[in-house]
DNA sequence: GTCTATAACCTGATAGAC
DNA sequence: GTCTATCAGGTTATAGAC
């Protein structure tokens, strides 16, 4: 792996963990073992290194909602899998604790490709709950039970919170979909 | 109001703008208008004057959602109206911001009253919905929602995906309290 | 209760040698 | 590409005078 690669899968750890605001380049460069010098040759600064982090994260994060929501299946089926997905829970979404950093969301810069991600994926559960002939103002409110899920449960310290917030969205639209 | 009383309340606008991490002791005493020493003379440091501003967010907190949930009108009712009321979207519920922020989620200390707050509602949400013969794991769900519509919101600078999630909840809510 | 001084370290970078 | 030096300012306090 290269040295700019590590700083990428660094920064993209770090971010995870703290946040952009608690994230320093220096940490950044120990994580990588890079030296500072090493750092500011292949990125501009911490804003630069977090916006190639973001992206990497959207890349695979796309493939893999993608992969779940082009299933073979019926469109209640394929939401189920996407939500029932086994998911690190009490480490927090990699792109939900961005949109919630301050410092992300008061820069249109770091914000933007954050929004971009969420816009992809609520397009795509649109498409999959209009063939289902469901409301597809459900996809917000998909989205939304499984990043709240996230704040409840490490809030609880605990992934209960997660797992019921689901399953009960998984009741509620097994029933509309059934009704 | 006194200058123990202006350090709170600086401390909680602090937090709930850029959160525990991106809140530092100098910038709750500029916005108090107070010193160095009168800061230290009332409290023990960062973390205790976040203490006191959590307590304080549970208080006012809980005291509105009391209201609404324990208002005259059906289960069904109650918990639409709560769900329904106006929210400052943009700026992130001042709870749930903390339950987010890495450093709060990292200490016992910091994130034990913020969990004690979810819990408390989770609790009297499920007294309402048992009420309503509705499954009790839905008080998850819809916190979710709640929590979940916020960060969607913030990621795309618009209320819109947050009103569409609170949207999508009512309407499955709805349905099953009618079922 | 409030003030100023001091501390030791971190922050996010820039400069220029190698 | 990577290194070390340097920088102005912030961080989270502690100490002791007033």
């Amino acid at each position: 792996m290269s040295t700019r690669d590590r700083l990428v899968e660094s920064t993209r750890e770090l971010l995870r963990e703290r946040g952009y605001t608690g994230t320093s380049p220096k940490a950044i460069q120990q994580r990588a073992d890079a030296g500072q010098g090493s750092m500011y040759h292949h990125f501009a600064g911490k804003q630069d290194l977090a916006l190639a982090a973001i992206e990497r994260n959207n890349e695979e994060m796309t493939a893999v909602a993608e992969r779940e929501l082009s299933a073979p299946g019926t469109p209640y089926e394929r939401i189920e899998a996407w939500l029932r997905r086994e998911r690190e829970i009490l480490r927090g979404c990699p792109m939900g604790v961005l949109a919630q950093d301050p410092e992300i969301v008061g820069s249109d810069d770091l914000r933007s490709p954050v929004a971009g991600h969420f816009e992809w994926l609520r397009g795509r559960l649109r498409d999959v709950l209009a063939e289902g002939d469901l409301d597809v103002r459900l996809a917000d409110t998909l989205m939304a039970v499984l990043q709240g899920g996230y704040v409840l449960a490490r809030a609880a310290n605990d992934t209960r919170p997660f797992e019921d917030a689901i399953e009960g969205a998984v009741g509620l639209l097994e029933r509309a979909a059934a009704g």
